[in-house]
DNA sequence: TTTTAAATTGACCGTTCGGTCAATGTTTTT
DNA sequence: AAAAACATTGACCGAACGGTCAATTTAAAA
């Protein structure tokens, strides 16, 4: 058995606040004094329970990819709704949360502007996001085009990874926009796509 | 007239090499010391010059926006050929860059995930430029839908911003992705959507 | 109760950061 | 030739960086 006391902090809980600030400020810029303050703890007690502070980022990307991917894949393939209406739900909301002034977009998005792009260990991590995302929406394209909500000669492969693209791009370029135009002007572009596929 | 000697070096052609190391690297991963190694010029010199750091990534950002944009534009605008025609070339081309391991995106893109959200002058760089590139395919689609290429009840605003999104999107995936499937997948939907649009 | 592993604290490390400045050199105007 | 305006060089600055470590406290195991 383990000897000794417990942490006196739970490690999920500061784990969170590293990534909300990470998500704030991006990797580089943030450095280990605030990330101390922010998460409540000591020196020691970081290094000691999360290695380097790449390792910290790395924890929180893994954790953010996690909690992001399964809200998406949940909203989009509620199975009580026909599935394009899930879509529609699902980039309404991205719309709507991006299109505020100063909106901080998505922390993995983010980290594939500014990760090298010869980090093999944090590329990977990106990409498997990535490809979870796309598969969330093939999957509720699938179902759709079973469903005879798409035509049956609509390639949903591809169409899942335009809207992961697009989806990408919404959120990115949300961060600078000041207006809701843009970013519903993408979704509504999006939108009419899936009228004619 | 000015009095005293010229510079010894080109202060356009460092400034470009500035532009490449802050691609590279992001703005906060770049150091002053590889910025004067880069640009080969002295210290004092390039305070002179350009400012201070700052200053000088805000003119990298300019002068990448300018020549990036003026060559999307120009791409999509050929008035030699069908202007659909224009948007599928630029889009293979983009896959094609953007398909290579390890390609680096764009500065622009990168930066908007990068720069603090609340940073106005930055803020104002980036969405300029989104907006240009936005203008780049809104005006391609528009003489597609003149020529009746497109269905005249195509909204060309909210499909060039779709496309502009996109185009951001697949550009900041290429930089994670080992190989071509994604962002040529993308394009195809991309290209197909143009197909009943 | 003694022992021992674990957690905490905060001082400390060398390095690098962005930025400044005095000294020196160079070229044109007066 | 003298002077004025510019450029270059490299030493130097305080601050912040990420990371380490010895000393101390805590609490479970023996």
């Amino acid at each position: 058995m383990t000897r000794g006391p417990d942490k006196q902090f739970d490690p999920e809980i500061a784990l969170e606040k590293a990534m909300q600030l990470f998500w704030d400020k991006g990797y580089a810029a943030t450095g280990m004094k605030e990330l101390l303050e922010v998460m409540g703890i000591g020196r020691k007690s970081l290094y000691d329970t999360f290695g380097s502070k790449r390792d910290l980022f790395l924890k929180a990307l893994k954790k953010y990819s996690q909690t992001v991917v399964s809200e998406i894949f949940q909203a989009l393939n509620n199975p009580d709704r026909p599935a394009l209406e899930n879509v529609r739900d699902v980039m309404l909301e991205i719309a709507d949360v991006n299109s505020k002034p100063m909106s901080s977009g998505c922390l993995l998005g983010c980290s594939m502007a500014q990760c090298r792009t010869d980090d093999a260990e944090m590329a990977d991590i990106l990409r498997k996001h990535m490809q979870r995302v796309e598969r969330a929406y093939h999957e509720a394209f699938a179902r759709a085009q079973a469903d005879g909500d798409l035509k049956p000669t609509t390639n949903v492969q591809n169409l899942a990874r335009l809207f992961m693209s697009a989806h990408q791009g919404l959120v990115l370029v949300g961060r600078v926009t000041e207006t809701p135009e843009i970013p519903q002007g993408i979704v509504d572009g999006a939108l009419t796509v899936l009228e004619t596929a």
